[in-house]
RNA sequence: CGCGGGGUGGAGCAGCCUGGUAGCUCGCAAGGCUCAUAACCUUGAGGUCGUCAGUUCAAAUCUGACCCCCGCAA
């Protein structure tokens, strides 16, 4: 089959190299302009074009705005098939009717759902013990089309939004191309998506990641593991940002202390009260510093009992 | 020209404002104590204080340029 791959995060490179090993041919890839971001605001490229480049396949990168301006040079491609993992930008519904056959869309959880853009975080902050991946038809309303396969995948406790998403990220490439392979076949099914099982998995912000010490332990570990990354969990030391890397959690609870105060400092674990139970910060990120053990961290800070981490700075 | 923090023995930090002997916690090595220990005590090794230039009798510390790392912002 002739694909046209739409795809810009980390998640849909696996996906594109797994096209591209398969027998299909993948005509271009279409990612997100390069944008101005980090430090100084450099151009920074998507994933994609970084993988598309080393492949020397055709890149396009319309704005949103551009998209149905494009029309006329997708039309050309001739493609059987458009192909969308995360891409990022919705398309538009004359775009989503130029294949031959159809788009399809690879989602990062098992629909209906976890609809959205941050499925993988969201089913770790929401302590699911179970995820996966599905195909879908692409309609015009997000993630909402039929779905066409779909395959599971338990989320381990210590997975965290990186490993979880790699997992996905590879499980989802194969169950692509084995799906593609069933179209071209004509051997496939659409399933409507049930609307009473919906739920929504919106981007995270910024302000995601604050962790509030007055919630659970659990809670608030499965906050670190999934949103680890970006925008990843951070709390307020002396003022300081810190940015909480890996964390454990357990029941045992220090009644002399308060919510966010640190009950015992081991260079195993710091250990910090929530409201029912204790998170045992391992790694952590103070700003302006690398990652380090916590064990680095005391070494070089005169923690004490009782010091507070907080909500704001 | 988006805003900001930082580069000091192997690791994490203090010292810098108010120039004048290189400091702390940890790790490492040797010895000691102990039934024993990732515990404790003693001793020790290990540093061109990011680079280059300037000011000065004297620079980790003041000035300028450059290199590298990171946080915010997406």
């Amino acid at each position: 089959m002739k694909i046209v791959f739409f795809g810009s995060s980390k998640f849909a490179v696996e996906s594109l190299r797994a096209l591209l090993e398969s027998r299909h041919e993948v005509i271009c890839a279409i990612t997100q302009p390069d944008r101005e971001k980090g430090r100084g605001l450099h151009l920074g490229k998507t994933p994609v074009k970084i993988f598309a480049e080393e492949k020397g396949l055709k890149i396009y990168q319309p704005f949103r705005k551009d998209l149905k301006k494009e029309i006329d040079l997708l039309r050309s491609l001739d493609a059987d098939m458009f192909v969308v993992v995360a891409y990022g930008l919705i398309l538009p519904k004359e775009i989503i009717n130029l294949p031959k056959l159809f788009c399809i869309n690879l989602h990062a959880s098992l629909l209906p759902a976890y609809r959205g853009a941050a499925p993988i975080n969201w089913a770790i902050i929401n302590n699911e013990k179970q995820t996966g991946v599905s195909i879908i038809k692409l309609s015009e309303s997000m993630d909402a089309g039929p779905i066409i396969s779909s395959k599971k995948i338990v989320i381990d406790k210590d997975d965290n939004a990186f490993a979880l998403e790699e997992k996905l990220a590879h499980t989802g490439s194969k169950l692509l191309v084995d799906t593609i392979n069933s179209i071209e076949s004509g051997n496939y099914k659409l399933k409507e998506q049930d609307k009473a099982k919906v739920t929504f998995a919106p981007k995270l912000t910024r302000q995601s990641g604050s962790i509030d010490w007055n919630d659970k332990a659990e809670n608030i570990y499965n906050l670190i593991r999934g949103c680890f990354g970006w925008p990843g969990a951070f709390t307020y030391y002396k003022g300081k940002l810190i940015k909480i890397i890996r964390s454990d959690w357990d029941k045992s609870r220090d009644p002399d202390y308060e919510p966010g105060q640190i009950c015992s400092i081991q260079k195993e674990g710091i250990r910090v009260n929530a409201a029912d139970a204790t998170v045992v910060i391992k790694e952590l990120q103070p700003e302006g510093k690398k990652i380090m053990s916590c064990a680095e961290f005391i070494a070089g800070h005169k923690l004490a009992k009782g010091d507070t981490f907080a909500i704001s700075p």
